[in-house]
DNA sequence: CGCACGTGGTTTTTT
DNA sequence: ACCACGTGCG
């Protein structure tokens, strides 16, 4: 077959997606187009009649990736792609839920809780429950009942031999019940339920089954064993499972992803050969060469090599900064530097390991006047004032949504307090009710906010999703309620920011109409549980990226800067201390093949975390990096703040001056807080905190290896670095 | 009922 | 340093 679809794939790439039908592994290494393979499957198959969109399920990790490749899709076929069904695992139960929600159990408007909603959900059940919240953390039993349902357990089939584990247990128990009594389902509750339904309706899985001859699954390695569960149900014996993902960026194994998957795909499967696609199109020699050193660190890989046709390029460059701030420094001056050079904005990445590090980032570029966005942070449809408009519209759906109407019975305030619901909640108790009921039999206030609703459902009955929205936001007294917080000079500006949310969400519905069929309030409502991210306004300006590490996965740029590569930020003290560095290498392996020409590596002697300056040693994974392929950039003595201590130089032991002008006179001693120094047994440390003077002397080390350890100067062998 | 102040807790994140 | 949450007061 020679068709346009296919020229231009390398060997791998045309196996891959000329495979007859059949499961396969496809181990696709990043930069080697991985998508493009994906879509060109789909769209070989359609395009040789060997099936048609109806017969295909595509599977991915975000909605942003269901959206990309549905784009490239009608770009490669001039075919309808109606019957198509493509999207996340979540959004793909909830819509098989939806349409038999009937044989699921479940009302037809159920509503979806998202994670915030689900605690605020458990803790009200534990209140009512009488458990105690200290000996009891709503978060841990949160998780608790979210990694029981990823493994597929239901509360009554947890592993539960000790008396701590069986209270959470009867929790989980009671949670699911009161979340059936709503009417409402969480994340892991739509996997959980769409497999029972799939795995109990014998009638129902075959229908699916017959329809879905091809299955193809994109981020494999980050799939959980209940998502795998479902999707070996669904492909049943017959059909074929097309999965691709790359073992070496599984970075979510901390949240119940499971790489295993990759091993029993190949023999529940019965996947003969693997294909790997290693040809990087993406990055340039030294690039690549550096990832595969540090990812070959790694025990238990399936065995992939990245390789680039084209070799060379310049080397990484690596910054050792005296402190975070003087680390911003540098970067926003390289950024200054390759935009002068006609690199846009746009192609810059900025990457941390932990969202806490973009403060002092984002201070240095605002001073610099560079343009810059954060990626993750609050998500619109996580906004206060976007949640309470939700539950507005939630409550007129679904009058059973208990978590709807305590958001907003008393927002914007209407005189019924914290007394006023228990009460409402005890009648509802009572006759065995929702909030809703009880309130529509209480009388007074509480009746008067279930006409509110009344009258809001009744008015909105015929208008289109929008006209929906702007009713509710005028009529239930939200609108008003920021527009007078306006007066308020302190909050002004929240306020504005609020309405313009508010505003913001019309148009996110009147978006969502054009792109959607079922244009039905519910649909929506799904769609802001689920897909949370993504809506953000004014993405037309060239403006830096800023974001984690994880955030960046998928995503590629000229230019990144890879920051605080410091030991205990970048790997994390919690995965050096529980052992966990392979996912931690990976992550770092993400983050290097972001780039495709320039990448930093930069750390700092000193940052400022929680409040307190931390000193700490060089990322380990610095130092698995080959010497050949760094360029150190020593920062100038002059521009170095005089708290500063060390002179950069690379692995080997640093030279420390002395001569500079210290401010306290006990600095004057080498044992310093910010020292580096080693030890004989437990090698190599940096000063913490110092205590007591001359003999009496002691110091706290944190060693690399060991952690943090008091020791006496007396005894210790310990010498400056 | 609503506001002011205090306390604790801060890896990563999508759905 | 900063934010979210909970308690106690006016």
């Amino acid at each position: 077959m020679n068709s346009p679809l296919l020229s231009g794939l390398n060997p791998e790439q045309l196996a891959a997606v000329t495979l007859p039908e059949q499961s396969a592994l496809i181990l696709a290494g990043a930069g080697s187009g991985k998508t493009r393979v994906l879509t060109t499957r789909i769209a070989y198959l359609v395009s040789t009649g060997q099936a048609s969109p109806h017969n295909i399920l595509a599977v991915t990790f975000t909605n942003k990736a269901a959206k990309e490749m549905l784009v490239r899709l009608s770009a490669m076929l001039p075919i309808n792609m109606r019957g198509l069904w493509i999207g996340t695992f979540h959004g793909l139960c909830n819509r098989m839920l939806r349409a038999h929600h009937r044989e699921a159990n479940l009302p037809q408007t159920f509503q979806i809780l998202d994670s915030g909603d689900q605690l605020s959900a458990i803790k009200r059940l534990m209140k009512a429950m009488n458990v105690d919240d200290e000996k009891f953390p709503p978060r841990e039993v949160q998780n608790f009942i979210s990694s029981s349902k990823e493994q597929g357990l239901r509360a009554t089939e947890v592993e539960a031999f000790d008396p701590y584990t069986r209270r959470k247990a009867e929790i989980f128990a009671e949670y699911d019940k009161q979340c059936q009594r709503e009417g409402v389902v969480d994340f892991s509750e739509l996997l959980l339920r769409c497999h029972e339904l799939l795995s109990r309706n014998q009638p129902l899985r075959e229908h699916y089954q017959e329809r879905f001859r091809h299955i193809l699954v994109d981020e494999f390695q980050d799939t959980n064993p209940l998502q795998y569960r479902w999707l070996k149900l669904l492909a049943g014996k017959e059909n074929s499972l097309f999965a691709v993902g790359d073992d070496d960026q599984s970075i979510y194994a901390f949240r119940g992803a499971n790489v295993g998957n990759m091993q029993e795909l190949l023999r529940d499967f019965h996947v003969g050969s693997v294909i790997k696609l290693e040809q990087n199109y993406r990055s340039h020699g030294n690039i690549l060469g550096a990832a595969n050193a540090l990812i070959q660190h790694n025990r238990n890989r399936l065995g992939k090599n990245l390789w680039t046709s084209e070799n060379g390029g310049e080397p990484l460059r690596v910054y050792e900064a005296g402190t975070d701030v003087d680390e911003a420094a540098f970067i926003t001056g390289e950024i200054k530097q390759l935009a002068r050079e006609g690199v846009k904005l746009s192609e810059i990445a900025l990457l941390y390991r932990s969202n806490a590090q973009s403060r002092a980032l984002e201070h240095a570029l605002v001073s610099a006047g560079l343009s810059y966005r954060v990626y993750g942070g609050l998500r619109f449809f996580e906004r206060q004032e976007i949640k309470h408009a939700l539950a507005y519209l939630r409550l007129m759906e679904n009058n059973g949504d208990d978590n709807a109407l305590l958001r907003i019975i008393n927002f914007p305030a209407r005189g019924i307090g914290a007394r006023g619901i228990e009460q409402l909640q005890e009648a509802a108790k009572q006759f065995n009710g929702s909030l809703f009921d009880a309130a529509a039999r209480a009388g007074g206030k509480a009746t008067a906010f279930v006409g509110l609703i009344e009258s809001l459902r009744g008015a909105t009955r015929e208008l289109p999703l929008p006209e929906i929205i702007d009713h509710v936001l005028q009529h239930s007294g939200l609108i008003a309620h920021y527009e007078s917080e306006k007066s308020s000079p302190s909050k002004k500006r929240e306020a504005e920011e609020r309405l313009d949310n508010l505003n913001e969400l019309i148009n996110a519905a009147t978006l969502f109409v054009h792109e959607n069929e079922d244009d039905s309030l519910a649909a929506f409502l799904a769609h802001a549980s689920l897909e949370a991210g993504e809506h953000q306004a004014g993405s037309g300006e060239d403006a830096l990226h800023l974001m984690t590490v994880h955030a960046a996965k998928g995503l590629e740029f000229h230019s990144v800067f890879i920051t605080g590569l410091e030991e205990g930020l970048f790997p994390h003290q919690n995965s050096i201390n529980s052992g966990e560095l392979d996912e931690e290498r990976r992550l770092m392996y993400v983050a290097i093949t972001r780039a495709r020409r320039r990448l930093y590596l930069t750390f700092a002697q000193s940052r400022m975390l929680h409040g307190q300056v931390n000193y700490s040693l060089v990322s380990s994974f610095l130092r698995e990096l080959p010497d050949e392929l760094l360029r150190w950039i020593t920062p100038r003595l002059e521009a170095r703040a005089p708290r500063t201590f060390s002179q950069a130089k690379p692995f080997s032991p640093q030279i420390r001056e002395t001569a500079l002008p210290v401010s306290r006179p006990e600095t004057s001693s080498p044992w310093r807080i910010g020292q580096s120094v080693h030890h004989a047994k437990f090698g190599d440390g940096v000063i913490l905190n110092t205590e007591g003077r001359g003999a009496d002397m002691r110091v706290q080390v944190n060693f690399r290896k060991a952690g943090a350890k008091w020791l006496s100067l007396e005894y210790a062998k310990l010498s400056p670095l």
